[in-house]
RNA sequence: GCGGGCGUGGCGAAAUUGGCAAACGCGCAGGACUUAGGAUCCUGUGGGUCUCCCUUGCGGGUUCAACUCCCGCCGCCCGCACCA
């Protein structure tokens, strides 16, 4: 018997497929009459470590779709690039003195060479890399776009600082208070940042995920994560001056429970106020006291919330009228809802805990609770109220909307979580933002034929002491002249986050090339919107929304041709090492590909991450599965070698080939991989038993059914059909539907619901032949023990019930 | 605390969406080939008091029929978390 032999047989098919450029994505001038179908996968930061057999789940899986829909005739773009700025490779270079983009473009040989070892039918031509000038041009450009239409600002703004990276992170980079890449604890740290206005697109964010086909827990998650909350805003004057404060409220009805107003110790009225408060010392004490703090260890000290008041300073309730007294409380944020609240210790738990601590009066507006337990947070009937004691809180609160908004003193307000997005970092490897501080004209943006502005060489890549980027050490860098006024001026010397190039990437894969645009209208407007994207859930908050408010920003200027960037978002789960932990270096867990492609072979490989359990879920390493799937091929191989000779196959072949045919083509769109594979054994383990079935026909469609999993396997015997062409440029097999219907079933006699026998039957038998056939059973007849059925419920095709 | 998901053999899981629970794979046991087996092939494999009964985290309900739907618990995982 020949030996299936990938190590052979892989290499000869993926340079015979290279050469003859299967996988080109033809451009609208090209395509004809084919439907686009653009398919994403996250594009790889091509680290030091490798491939990772998770970046193979998700590549497998997604080319299996591609490459079913190649045959079924549609014009597919799978593309690849590179996401290579980042972290990694800066701090290789601190360590070695080896450039980052030395190592960069090393680390993506090898994973190139690792990708092209699995078969993934990506699009070379189109290859992208992040720190490529000729794209990162088109990074910038867009950021000058948002800085002209001023969705772009500076702002000193206190951000996350880590000690050790040296360098401001993002609160999505913040986990748990420590830095995302390194672990330490995170602290505070005043710094001047460039931001962006993703909070002008909230409500876009959320409206149009409605027309997304995207998974309902990514939807949940970027709505939650956007933190929309409707409420009311309401303006308390201070007493005997012209200053007021704004709080926000989701529960107006409470307002004549207020006992006092709270603000975030990094409110700004206490400075305002300085003159006014008399203990200003004590305060300002409290004040450095908390700000050492940071938010983390705020938020975590929740059972023990602080608080002062302002002695001195009071504010006028503007419905009630009463005069009530100004706290600052470490548990107020200050970035939300205009870092102040109104504290009803009656209703609001915290509230409650506050006033209990510092002796502050608890007055009881919504009957329902008891307040001298507990704080009585739902809606209710007020009490205490004045005029609106007896009305229901959902009404009370229209009513003292409309009030206030007569006063000019308030009304219906909206806040959201979402903040504006610091987009400064204080690092070498990343895209210069191109920006110009003059003296005399001040922030003047690069001209944009002066783009790119690249990134210039430099010896010495630790970041400063001061916060400042490397980039600020190279004078003659630096250094330049004022677009505007051609006097003495200095580059921004912050670069860009990791997300700036995997913002708007995909749309890079359109036209690739391009060097007046970032890609030409035509081209992005017959391939966009992407059609399915894939990748972790890890990103549904960070890259995910980011890049639909970039995409969103880029439809308002007319650069993109559509709303949303991604029609369809899925994820895979995890791959998880044999010892159910996250592989990682210091663990000594990870799996190579490269190990499991020696020993087993890539189809192995693919076939078996997208067999070892559900896709979307995470899932352990198991080495013994692999040899599982291995034997599988193996099988698959001796099988068809040995039937192919033979012309004819067996009814009984032809119905299962024809419903496996069904099924995989069902299980491929809806990523139910793992069924769609266990489909083929099924079929193996029949022809194994009955080979006298098994001919030529039933065979070919087998390897166009499997030739998406295990490409490489299915050229092979494909060859061997006698064929000249290529399995792939075959056309997906349709099942018939005649063909796959079952001759004869098995109907379930059931008594009383429970099985009792079954019996061979035409899948057409009628409620009265089944009815005879069932009495007729001696299983059945000894159950019924002489009793007359009750009622006989028939399910056509499938089984009959007879109740007594 | 809030939001989402999950709970089925020794393990990964499947179940045409309310109709034969445990397909398929792994593991295990026995056997064949073999100097050898950690290669390959065959047979068996949820449990029991075994013609029958029990079994999908626990308790209840709806139904002729429940892994699937409803109610109440218990447990696990993920995300957010003093958001007023």
């Amino acid at each position: 018997m020949a030996n299936y032999n990938p190590e052979e047989i892989e290499p000869k098919w993926q340079n015979y497929w290279r050469e003859n450029k299967f996988y080109h994505a033809k451009d609208p001038a090209e395509a004809g009459e084919a439907e686009k179908f653009f398919a994403l996968v996250e594009f790889p930061y091509p680290s030091g470590e490798g491939l990772h057999v998770g970046h193979c789940r998700s590549y497998s899986a997604m080319d299996a779709i591609v490459r079913k829909r190649r045959m079924e005739g549609w014009n597919v773009l799978y593309p690849i690039g590179w996401d290579a700025f980042g972290l990694p490779a800066e701090n290789f270079a601190i360590k070695t003195g080896i450039h980052p983009s030395v190592s960069t473009q090393k680390n993506i040989d090898n994973f190139k060479r690792q990708l092209k070892r699995l078969g993934l039918s990506f699009d070379w031509e189109r290859e992208i890399n992040t720190t490529d000038p000729k794209y990162y041009k088109w990074t910038q450009w867009i950021f000058l776009q948002l800085f002209k239409k001023d969705m772009a600002y500076q702002s000193k703004v206190p951000v996350n600082w880590c000690p050790k990276c040296l360098i401001g992170l993002a609160n999505e980079e913040v986990i748990g208070g420590k830095c995302e890449r390194c672990g330490e604890q995170v602290v505070r740290k005043e710094l001047k940042q460039w931001m962006f206005r993703i909070t002008r697109y909230a409500d876009r964010l959320i409206e149009d995920l409605e027309k997304l086909d995207y998974l309902e827990k990514i939807k949940i998650q970027q709505k939650e994560w956007i933190g929309r909350s409707e409420g009311t805003e309401a303006v308390f004057k201070i007493d005997g001056t012209e200053e007021s404060l704004k709080i926000f409220t989701t529960r107006i009805d409470t307002i004549f429970g207020v006992t006092a107003l709270v603000l975030a110790p990094e409110h700004n009225l206490v400075s305002i106020l300085e003159n006014n408060i008399s203990n200003l010392e004590e305060v300002k004490k409290y004040i450095e006291k908390v700000r050492e703090k940071t938010e983390f260890e705020r938020v975590n000290l929740e059972k023990e919330r602080t608080g002062i008041k302002l002695e001195g300073v009071w504010a006028v309730n503007p419905i009630s009228g009463d005069k009530i007294e100004i706290w600052l409380g470490d548990y107020v944020i200050g970035s939300y809802g205009g870092g102040a609240v109104m504290m009803v210790p009656a209703h609001d738990r915290r509230d409650y805990d506050f006033a209990q601590k510092y002796g502050l009066a608890i007055k009881e507006v919504v009957k329902g609770g008891e307040i001298s337990k507990e704080a009585f947070t739902d809606y209710g009937v007020l009490t205490n109220s004045e005029g609106f004691s007896g009305m229901a809180s959902k009404e009370a609160i229209e009513k003292l909307q409309e009030l206030l908004k007569e006063k000019e003193m308030g009304g219906i307000s909206i806040q959201y979580k979402l903040r504006d997005w610091i987009f400064s970092r204080q690092h070498y490897w990343g895209e210069p933002i191109p920006i110009i501080h003059c003296e005399k004209c001040g922030v003047v943006p690069v001209p944009e034929e002066q783009l790119p502005v690249e990134l210039p060489f430099v010896e010495k890549y630790q970041p400063t002491k001061t916060g400042e980027s490397p980039l600020a050490a190279i004078d003659e860098w630096v250094n330049v002249k004022c677009p505007k006024c051609g006097g003495p001026a200095k580059r921004e010397t912050d670069t860009m986050p990791n997300w700036a190039g995997s913002n708007w990437y995909y749309m890079r894969y359109c036209d690739p090339q391009n060097d007046q645009t970032l890609g030409s209208l035509e081209k992005l407007k017959y391939w966009l919107p992407v059609d399915w994207y894939n990748g972790g859930m890890e990103h549904t908050t960070l890259h995910l929304l980011y890049s639909r408010f970039i995409y969103k920003f880029l439809f308002d200027i007319g650069v993109a041709p559509s709303l949303e960037p991604y029609q369809k978002r899925t994820s895979q789960g995890m791959v998880l090492s044999y010892d159910g932990q996250k592989m990682s270096k210091s663990r000594g867990n990870v799996i190579n590909p490269d190990d499991i492609i020696k020993e087993y072979g890539a189809d192995t490989l693919r076939v078996y991450e997208l067999f070892m359990g559900p896709f979307d879920q995470a899932i352990s390493w198991n080495i013994q599965g692999v040899k599982g799937v291995r034997r599988f091929l193996d099988k698959v191989y001796n099988l068809v070698l040995e039937r192919l000779p033979n012309e004819e196959s067996g009814k009984q072949a032809q119905r299962l080939i024809h419903q496996l045919n069904r099924r995989v083509s069902q299980n491929i769109e809806t990523m139910k991989f793992n069924t769609a594979i266990s489909g083929f054994m099924e079929f193996i383990n029949f022809a194994a038993d009955n080979k006298e079935e098994i001919g030529r026909e039933v065979l070919e469609r087998m390897i166009l059914l499997l030739s998406p999993f295990a490409p490489h396997l299915a050229e092979e015997l494909w060859q061997k059909t006698g064929s000249r062409e290529s399995v792939f440029q075959q056309k997906w097999p349709i099942f018939d539907p005649a063909l796959a219907q079952e001759q004869k079933i098995n109907l379930i006699i059931q008594v009383n619901g429970k099985m009792r026998d079954k019996i061979e039957a035409d899948p057409e038998i009628s409620e009265e032949e089944a009815k005879a056939a069932a009495l007729a059973s001696p299983k059945v007849q000894n159950w019924l023990n002489n009793k007359e059925p009750k009622k006989i419920i028939f399910v056509k095709g499938r089984l009959i019930n007879i109740v007594i």
